[in-house]
DNA sequence: TCAAAAGTGTTGTATGTACACCCATGG
DNA sequence: CCATGGGTGTACATACAACACTTTTGA
């Protein structure tokens, strides 16, 4: 648009990376593929692909999610975009610069590889690393990010199924931040924050196969958290 | 890396685009360079360029701001990557895909027009629009990513001189949040957060030629704040 | 009748807000 | 001596963390 200088149409491959994360038996899991390729064949690495000439990146994102992991059309997929990575040397055959996302999914479905994926499969977050290229800073970036996000907006039902209970939302908080949370405090919150949530009327559902039978709600449809909902302190570091 | 088919390799031109902010006169301003060529030939708009070969995004940015508006090797230049905008049809002549970053800069030098840029000025935020391009959306993007910056960074002081007063800080706040502040309670809340400012030992100032002196700080080098410094609510939307 | 999970109540502390008030400087 | 901006004190309301307690279910 500016500079027409002879480098600039120098050609660029933009691609799509995706940290889709889900919340699995209380725990954090990211959805990972399996490289058929070189480079990095056999190594896992974040879902993606080139983006194409007539899409924008959050198509692309999309397109690539359904062709390389099977997860296609999928109820409540929470798509974000994250940042762009385009140092130089991030790919070692060319230059590819990539658009990465964040995806949420709630009650996930089992993932198959297609495509260039050999196999794709779901791996509890701490166990995901090392993977290709850089992302294992992609990752780490995504989960920054959505960490803060639960914090200010009402993300976390995206974790969840249409109808949830408030201890399946609290596992979300705690799976996602790494802390356990006082589960009273926890309700009173979230219930004290208008538009977070909505109660489904006379309905419940028993939790572990135990225990008193819990109120079932559903997402209330507003964006941002009016008090926010702050994870507990990690401390101030030192100057 | 995964999806080799014979389209993956289309060219796709990868620009910056830049939303430069500062504070001038209590008051909201940001970097505009006029258009010299067409498309929007005669148009307002983000200064930015293309991504050369061998250069990270971040490199492009610095790269095209010194090129269109003369700001070189500004001191205090906050750089931070906003989003990526792909839609297909976002540039009339070709496929652009353009990464926006916000820059934030104290007590602007000015700018000068460079490069394609026929002329660059600072021009009050509210009175920019309309722009060329997506640029009016790139703008708000911007603005509002910063002023959620500063609820929860030490982000005010890249607007400040290397040594500021609480007030000057102050008017940072309420220049890009648009609002007034209480001053006894601001300036309790930014002294009790740790790390946020360092007072500079004896030193002090006078603001606005008259009132008492004011006490001279210094970033205090914490990315983020404890406690966060909450804009006032704007209220719960209806659900 | 016990364990497990949901849900309610209470209380001390911290935090935020809205002010009133004093201090230092230039005109 | 007044206007202007810096800086301190205080009182009220609210919010939050911690923890005791009750309720309802399956085994």
């Amino acid at each position: 648009m500016r500079g027409y200088d002879k480098h600039a149409y120098e050609p660029f491959a933009v691609t799509v990376d995706l940290a889709v994360l889900t919340v699995r038996a209380g725990a954090l899991h990211v959805l990972l593929v399996e490289r058929g390729q070189e480079p990095y064949a056999g190594r896992w690495a974040l879902p993606g692909g080139f983006v194409q000439p007539a899409e924008s990146a959050e198509t692309a994102a999309r397109r690539e999610l359904a062709e390389e992991t099977g997860l296609a059309d999928v109820s409540g997929l929470h798509l974000e975009q994250l940042r762009t990575y385009s140092e130089p040397e991030r790919d070692p055959r060319m230059r590819v610069v990539s658009v990465a996302f964040t995806a949420l999914l709630p009650d996930p479905p089992e993932p198959h590889g297609g495509g260039d994926a050999a196999q794709a499969r779901w791996v509890p977050y701490d166990g995901a690393r090392p993977l290709a290229f850089d992302h294992d800073r992609i990752l780490a970036d995504a989960h920054e990010r959505v960490g803060a996000r639960l914090e200010h907006t009402g993300l976390a039902t995206a974790f969840c199924p249409p109808e949830f209970t408030l201890g399946e939302l609290q596992q979300v908080y705690e799976a996602v931040w790494g802390t356990p949370l006082d589960r009273p405090n926890f309700r009173r919150k979230v219930l004290a924050t208008p538009g977070f949530v909505a109660p489904v009327a006379g309905a419940a559902r028993l939790t572990g196969g135990r225990g008193k039978p819990a109120a079932l709600y559903r997402p209330g449809g507003a964006a941002v958290l009016h008090p926010p909902l702050l994870r507990p302190s990690r401390e101030g570091r030192p100057a």
